[in-house]
RNA sequence: GCCCGGAUGUUGGAAUCGGUAGACAAGAUGGUCUCAAACACCAUUGCCCGAGAGGGCGUGCGGGUUCGAGUCCCGCUCCGGGCACCA
């Protein structure tokens, strides 16, 4: 080993005996960096392809999953470049975040050196992968340049309401006297770092009103190729639910109303009682003097109840409600019926207030027992129903004019006799809130936002910006940002007045960030504007978009907002509804159960197999080992089957550079069709995904051509077809030796091969022929065998008369020209 | 609780439209080469019966449709994931 590269002429057997990896792959990153290989221009000839892998957070060298992610990406890189597509192939860094101001915290330094100093290693491990990118395009969070843009669409945003500020209970730590992010919150409710119980607070928070999209965000969900998986949970997730408003007047209380949301009007004569949040703003006012001592400890005890424990089913229901001691009245038949408080009741969703109907809700049926409230069933239970409450459909019952009709039509009815009646309408209500962006922290992008005593909140103006973070500051053990007590930053002038001001010290979650990087990728030197929108229209939407299923609500429902609001500001082209036009999300890597992760403690480092069998084999495995879209797990067989993809890599080298020996098993003609036959398999699988069957169809042709050749130029055809389907796969190997059977040519730039569909086709076909469904033979036929022949054949089969001891068929199935089946 | 996935040899997986179940690997066993080992190569490898030829069984479980079911339908079990008091 290792003589490899000395000479070219080298002897033929020394080469043969294998190839350093090392030195092959090392050539190739260098030569391919040279050559800026993979840099495209926007006004490229050639048909466009946008491929985009997630752009990482940046935590150091690349870890497994991060490997599988960009083996993917570079796999169609390559693949749609051979087929004549310029592809844009670009690459960034979701710099801001978290984990770097923890380390900074932890080790006194700063967090911009320290995510320079990963980004740096990310970038050297994919390099080290052979995964290929338009590295001038490089888009950081983090960069100035960036910033920039993202603190103006912010603006753009605010200025047309898209963006908002409101009150909004957060996480707050007693202990460390600040906000804490979601992510810092244990799942026992307590801090990561001081492990006091956190509360909530409510405070003053930007948001982002993509709630205004929720119908857009649903209903073009359609129209994408994502994973149905994916697009389900995002369903979910905005949870629309069609219903009605309407007010219950309160007794004694002229004037007084409390507005209700449900999505079953129908059952509305079935209301027994009433139950509101216990945070409603109505609750003072319906406390009657003799409870009020009762609700006002109630509703305390809620409000230092984390969201854990308000959220927790295990508290009984008994605890978990109190009456106000007042009565609303049910509008459908004029009873009086009892208002409750209870947790279980969010202010955030709807009105904030629900009519109950113990019959047919589970819910109220168990609070109804736990407080003796009364049951009226307003839906005819099928017969032998035995359950409590019956939520299916059936006749209305004890509801007057709604009696005798089924539930989609009582519940027409009910809206409409409510809008005759002037006291509510038909609603729409959806689980999906507005985002919540602010974020208590340093490292991350600063809300280009003053406040003047004056003038109240005020946007920077566009040419300041961007509002940099400073690095002059100190990070305060208790997780506190700095930017809140550095005088130089805090202390502003007001844009409108000039007069004294202060900062906004809140920064926003990087989610924000992610959310239009990959318009910036469009036009990553633009300084007038964060994109033109005629660059974006020369790549969006992003043809294929690869990345991990922990993003499937989340960064993809904000990217989806950021673009739809983008196309109607005009900021982005305004028929651009949707970034991301195919979507496929990858399996996680798991190593004895759970996800391969730092915390985990688990990791398995890449470079290991960087540094032995090189960067092709493990991107072998990572596509033979599976379906791209199931978990992988890692176990002692993962190190073996490594091993192995190294030796098939070895065998391939020996077949192209080396002379096999043996006897070969077919002659020039089969081993042509037979290399026909792979460049359509291939082909088809990787247009289908399946990279593990595309393995399997190079590693099957290998073992035909490991005895030898009969005809050379057959051979050399079917070699050199074997390297060029590989190429997207094991990039290194493939180059080398196609620049050794083809001196001055770069594989990368061949055509990719196309399959004569008439010397794919095989000439025979093993023919099965069943005696009542059983095979009993297998004869080979002509590919064009007709029925009648078929059946001929199968009934002189020494073996089927065998097994028909005699008996005369019934019944003869043919399916040309591949089965006969005789059923007697 | 609701909504999605999934279950195939010892293991990872294949079977694309209802038509040869187990491709391709990994592991194991035996062999060739070697002083020996490694490498490489060859053979065997779902289970059961049988010396063999051959036969029977077999895709989580129970039914069904069909000439024919891993694949379709009905009812379960287990595993994984998402949402989870959403009115």
């Amino acid at each position: 080993m290792g003589e490899g590269l000395s000479g070219p002429a080298g002897t033929i057997h020394s080469m043969a005996e294998g190839y350093d990896v090392q030195e092959i792959e090392k050539k190739w990153q260098a030569r391919w960096r040279e050559m800026g290989a993979y840099q495209v221009e926007n006004d490229d000839p050639r048909p466009h392809f946008y491929c985009l892998c997630m752009y990482p957070y940046p935590s150091g060298p690349a870890h497994m999953g991060h490997v599988r992610n960009y083996t993917f990406g570079d796999l169609i890189v390559r693949h749609r470049t051979m087929q004549g597509h310029a592809v844009l192939s670009p690459i960034g860094f979701d710099s801001f975040g978290l984990p770097a101001e923890n380390a900074a915290i932890k080790n006194r330094t700063h967090p911009r050196p320290f995510t320079d100093a990963r980004i740096g290693e990310l970038k050297a491990s994919l390099e080290r992968l052979g995964s290929m990118y338009d590295w001038r395009r490089e888009v950081k969070s983090h960069d100035p340049g960036y910033m920039r843009w993202t603190q103006w669409i912010f603006l753009r945003l605010w200025e047309n309401d898209l963006a908002f500020r409101g009150n909004a209970p957060v996480n707050w730590c007693p202990g460390c006297q600040t906000v804490l992010a979601n992510e810092q919150v244990l799942a026992d409710g307590t801090c990561e770092r001081s492990g006091d119980m956190v509360t909530k607070r409510e405070l003053e928070q930007w948001f982002f009103r993509i709630t205004a999209y929720a119908d857009q965000l649903l209903d073009d969900l359609d129209g994408l190729d994502w994973p149905e998986r994916v697009k389900t949970m995002q369903r979910n997730w905005i949870g629309r639910s069609e219903g009605a408003e309407f007010e219950l007047p309160v007794v004694g209380r002229e004037g007084v109303a409390i507005p209700v949301f449900t999505t079953r009007p129908d059952t509305s004569f079935g209301m027994t009682y009433v139950v509101l949040s216990p945070e409603h703003p109505l609750v003072p006012e319906l406390t009657t003097d003799d409870r009020r001592a009762e609700v006002e400890a109630f509703v305390a005890h809620v409000a230092q109840e984390s969201e854990i424990e308000r959220l927790s089913t295990d508290t009984a229901l008994s605890k978990r409600g109190v009456f106000t001691g007042s009565y609303a009245i049910n509008p459908f038949n004029r009873q009086e019926v009892p208002i409750y408080l209870a947790d279980y009741v969010l202010m955030g969703y709807g009105t904030g207030a629900i009519m109950a109907v113990p019959g047919e809700d589970q819910r109220d049926w168990d609070f109804a027992k736990a407080y003796d409230l009364p049951i009226v069933e307003t839906v005819q239970r099928p017969a032998g129903w035995d359950g409590e409450a019956y939520t299916g459909d059936g006749r209305s019952i004890n509801s007057e004019w709604l009696n005798g009709l089924y539930k989609a039509e009582a519940i027409e009815r009910a809206i409409e006799w409510l809008e005759e009646q002037g006291i509510g309408r038909r609603t729409v209500n959806y689980r999906l809130r507005d985002w919540l962006l602010s974020r208590q922290r340093y490292w991350g992008c600063p809300i280009p936002v003053v406040y003047c005593p004056e003038h109240g909140a005020v946007g920077v103006p566009d040419d300041q910006l961007p509002v940099s973070l400073p690095d002059d500051v100190e990070f305060r053990p208790t997780g506190e940002s700095p930017l809140r007590f550095h005088e130089g930053f805090l202390n502003t002038t007001c844009p409108t007045c000039g007069g004294p001001a202060t900062r906004e010290t809140d920064t926003m979650d990087t989610f924000v960030d992610s959310s239009w990087y990959f318009l910036r990728f469009c036009d990553p030197w633009n300084g007038e504007a964060p994109f033109d929108p005629g660059a974006v229209e020369q790549w969006m939407a992003v043809d294929q978009y690869i990345g991990g299923i922990e993003h499937a609500i989340l960064h993809l429902m904000y990217a989806r907002f950021f673009t739809k609001a983008l196309a109607d500001l005009g900021v982005a082209p305004k028929d651009l509804r949707e970034p991301f036009a195919r979507l496929f999300t990858q399996g996680m890597i798991r190593m004895g159960g759970s996800k391969m992760s730092k915390s985990k403690g688990n990791l398995v480092a890449p470079s290991k197999y960087f540094e032995t069998v090189g960067a092709d084999a493990l991107r072998l495995f990572h596509l033979f080992v599976g379906p791209p879209a199931d978990d992988v797990d890692w176990s002692e067989q993962s190190d073996e089957v490594i091993e192995g993809c190294r030796k098939f890599l070895q065998r391939v080298w020996r077949l192209a550079v080396g002379d096999p020996a043996g006897e070969p098993t077919m002659d020039g003609d089969q081993l042509r069709r037979a290399t026909h036959r792979l460049i359509a398999r291939v082909s088809d699988d990787y247009d289908r995904w399946s990279y593990n069957t595309a393995v399997a169809a190079c590693m099957e042709f290998s073992n035909l051509l490991r005895h030898g050749w009969g005809d050379r130029d057959a051979y050399d055809f079917a070699v050199d077809s074997l390297l060029l389907v590989m190429a997207p796969m094991v990039p290194h190997v493939t180059a080398e030796l196609w620049e050794r059977r083809h001196p001055g040519e770069h594989i990368h730039e061949q055509p990719w091969p196309v399959a004569d569909p008439q010397l794919a086709a095989a000439e025979t076909v093993t023919m099965v022929v069943q005696v009542n469904g059983k095979v009993r033979d297998r004869i080979e036929v002509d590919a064009g065998v007709e029925a009648a022949a078929m059946e001929r054949m199968a009934r002189e089969s020494a073996k089927v008369q065998a097994a028909l001891e005699g008996r005369d068929p019934r019944k003869v199935i043919t399916v040309p020209p591949k089965l006969v089946n005789i059923v007697a």
